[in-house]
Parts: structure tokens; sequence; C-alpha cells
DNA sequence: TCTGGGGTCCTAGGACCC
DNA sequence: TCTGGGGTCCTAGGACCC
């Protein structure tokens, strides 16, 4: 078997520039790349956190997920845009059709990166390192973004080379290279090690990549059970999953959830969003021909703690009245009565619908629930989603749809390569 | 400080069975 | 009746990624 080749690409500051190209086109006179600024949701509608930001935002020390409250203390000036998640989509989808030309082994690892498999394929291209500049170098000029493009034998080295230096450059990180690259980084840069295996790790007097990789792997995994081994391998540059197509395929769970513009406290206003909830999750599952028999509601109060419940149904489904039923039954249980500022419904237990024994769907779906499913997908994708909807809505301000539809193509990161 | 939304995986404890 | 120990299923919760 041949060395493996793979590319990682990950857009710089991807909801920032995206949107900074954006304005541009539409005759705005400044480019927000050059001045601090933030892409951001809407305090209002208690969405307040960082997206993404500029170079001279983060000169201000902002950061990621920081709220925007604090930002603008960091920096009076600071311009916050929101997120145009439709934009966002076009501009992906953009560049995976540019890299199509290039390969078909393509793992869209999230809006803004992507794996690509390049392994046998020597004949095709000479040079990685050539490949890479002709490919970034596309991107900027036809489609007006940076990329920063990571080279190694494996998805992991590739991402870890990627985020080297920015923006706009290539980096490779083979596994010769890692003792002089990767060991001298910071612990905490390495894909896996959070906050707080960071502080854990600090406390074993482990500081940095290199650390972690010639340290006592027994102990590690004594301390942190499988996960210890995990990131020790990561220390190590072992890791050998392969760039899977598409994540369309095999995906194990699906949610929905949303943060309200003001406190849930009655039970009919709860009822409401999680049946706008829910409608999509089903439009999703029908869309991805799967069902599912674990279902679970989980929510935030406003004052963050977090309630969640789960069950496993006795059938499996792809009703959206199902979903609702079983929803809004397991709140009714779960519920305390405090006010609450962010809800979700999950499912989980997918399976693909050919493959579900006939007698487990009966139960939950008759023909009567799926001819009726059918007729509102099929109205909502030729009329746009809110086309129609459930008369509970009619006079309220609660959007009937919660949740895009359309970002199951790539569903977003997990912590596992 | 006043904190989004989409995912994945792991672990612990209890119920139940043999 | 009070006693094991192993396996599996289910639920709750936590950590991580972007």
């Amino acid at each position: 078997m041949s060395k493996r080749l793979i590319f990682h690409i990950d857009v710089n500051s991807a909801y920032l520039s995206w949107t900074a190209a954006y304005l541009l086109d539409k005759g705005y006179q400044v480019d927000i790349r050059n001045i601090p600024s933030v892409i951001g949701g809407n305090e209002e509608a208690r969405h307040g956190i960082v997206l993404a930001k500029s170079d001279p935002a983060k000169n201000y020390k902002i950061q990621t997920g920081e709220t925007l409250f604090s930002a603008r203390i960091k920096c009076k000036n600071l311009v916050i845009v929101p997120p145009h998640y439709d934009l966002f989509k076009r501009c992906s989808d953009f560049m995976v059709e540019l890299l199509n030309e290039y390969t078909p082994n393509i793992q869209r690892f999230s809006c803004d990166e992507c794996f690509l498999d390049f392994t046998s394929m020597e004949n095709l291209y000479k040079n990685p390192l050539d490949l890479a500049y002709e490919i970034k170098d596309r991107i900027e000029k036809e489609l007006g973004f940076t990329v920063n493009i990571g080279i190694s034998s494996n998805k992991l080295l590739a991402k870890i080379a990627s985020d080297f230096n920015k923006p706009n450059k290539v980096h490779t990180l083979f596994p010769e290279e890692i003792e002089l690259k990767m060991w001298p980084l910071d612990v905490g840069e390495l894909f896996g090690v959070g906050k707080k295996t960071l502080k854990k790790l600090n406390t074993y007097g482990i500081k940095t990549i290199g650390d972690l990789a010639n340290f006592d792997v027994d102990i590690l995994k004594y301390k942190l059970n499988s996960y210890g081994e995990q990131i020790w391998k990561y220390a190590n540059g072992i890791e050998n999953s392969q760039v899977r197509k598409s994540n369309y395929i095999g995906i194990k769970s699906m949610g929905n959830s949303t943060t309200t513009h003001f406190d849930i406290t009655t039970k009919r206003e709860a009822s409401m969003v999680i049946s706008s909830l829910c409608e999509t999750i089903g439009m999703r599952l029908r869309k991805n021909k799967s069902c599912f028999n674990v279902i679970s509601i989980h929510y935030k109060t406003d004052s963050f703690f977090s309630r969640r419940k789960q069950k496993k149904l006795s059938y499996f489904t792809d009703s959206t009245q199902d979903i609702k039923k079983e929803a809004i039954k397991l709140f009714g249980e779960l519920w305390e009565e405090e006010p609450i500022r962010q809800i979700g419904v999950h499912v989980t237990g997918l399976f693909n619908n050919n493959e579900v024994q006939l007698s487990l769907l009966e139960e939950g779906n008759t023909e009567k629930k799926k001819n009726l499913d059918k007729t509102i997908d099929n109205i909502r994708n030729k009329y746009g989603k809110y086309s129609i909807s459930t008369a509970q809505f009619i006079d309220t301000p609660m959007p009937p749809l919660c949740g895009g539809i359309n970002e199951d193509d790539y569903p977003m990161m997990s912590s596992l390569i």
C-alpha cells in the first residue's frame, strides 16, 4: 500500500471573510477584514456570542465564543455584523465545487473545512506542494477568499498543519516533522484537548504536545481512561481514519434547538416551540430517508441549569406528528416550571428506512401520517418552508419552523476526526 | 462575563436476566 | 431469604469539535 496523502483545507476566518466579500460586492465602502469587527448574533434575541473575528479584532484579544458584551468592552468601536447562513452555505458549496475538479475524495468536515484524499494519485499530481499552491491560489482568485492547506499522511496531522501560520499559507506536517513542528506547541492546541483536559494535563506537568507524546501512556489511561490513550496517540501523530466522501450517510443523531427571545414560562409556549423544532427534524429525517427510535428533550433554564430526558420508543418513525407527540410528552415529565431560555429536541438511534423492519414501523408510520408528511414536504420544497404550517402558530410571534434543513449535507464537527 | 447551535463519543449507575 | 457475579439495555451527564 502506498503512503497516504491527505490535504486539509481551512478557510481563513470563514464567516468574516465571506461576509466581507459579500458586503464589498454590495457596495459597502469598508472591508471589515481591515477593521476591528466580528460576526455575531443579536443580543436582543439572546444570541450574543462572537462567531468569527477579524485580525484587528484579534489584537484586542477578542475570542470566538465570547459574548458580544465582553467583546465590546475590549473594543469600543467594534463593528458587529450578523451571520448570513445562506451565504455561508453558498460559499462553502462553491469551494467544494472547485475542489471536486481535483478529486472526488472529499470529506466536508464543517462549513469551512474539508479533507481531500490524494493517495495513489501520483500519476496525476507529481508534487503535492505544487498542487496545494494551485488549489489555494485558484480559490483566492476565483472565489475571493483565502485558505490554509495542510498536507500530511493522515487527517489529524493535515489538520494541525493547516492551523500553523495564517492566512493564505500551505504547510506540511509529515511524521518525520512531528518532533520539530508539532511537539513544541502548547498541548491545548492538540485536537481533542479542550479546556478541562488541558487543566488536568497541566497538573501532571504536561505543557506541550511533546510532553504529552512522551508521557507514560499507561498513567494517562489510568487517569483519563480511553481518552488518555486517544490524545496520547494524537500527540504522536497516530491516527488513521478514512476520508469519508459523505457525512450525509451514516449520520447518528439529529437535533434542533433554539434560544428563545424571551423566557418560556408556560406549557403552551413550550409546546409551540417544541412543535416548530420537530417540524424541521421531521423534514430532515425524511430527506435523509431515516427513521429513529430514541428521542430526547433538553432545556436550559434562565440561570443556565440544564435538564435532559430521553426515551427509547417501541417503534421507529419519521413522522412529524410522532416526534411532536413524544417530545411534548417528555417535556411534560421533565419540566419543573422554571423559566426556560433554550430548548431542544434530539433524535438518535437512526436507521435507514429500508433497513427497519416493517412491523416496527407500522405502529408509528401509518399510511395516513406518511401521506400528510409527504404532502407538506412537497409544498414546502415547492413554495418555501413557511408556505404551510399548523394552525397553532397563527397570530403568534413564533416561527412555525425552526432551524435550517440545508445543513445536513455536512453535519457539523465532532470531537473525533 | 452573561453565555449559539449543530454534532460525536465516553462513562457511570440502575434495572433486569441468568 | 439473603446471597454472587456477569452481561446487556437504558438513561443521564459530561467532554470535545467547529
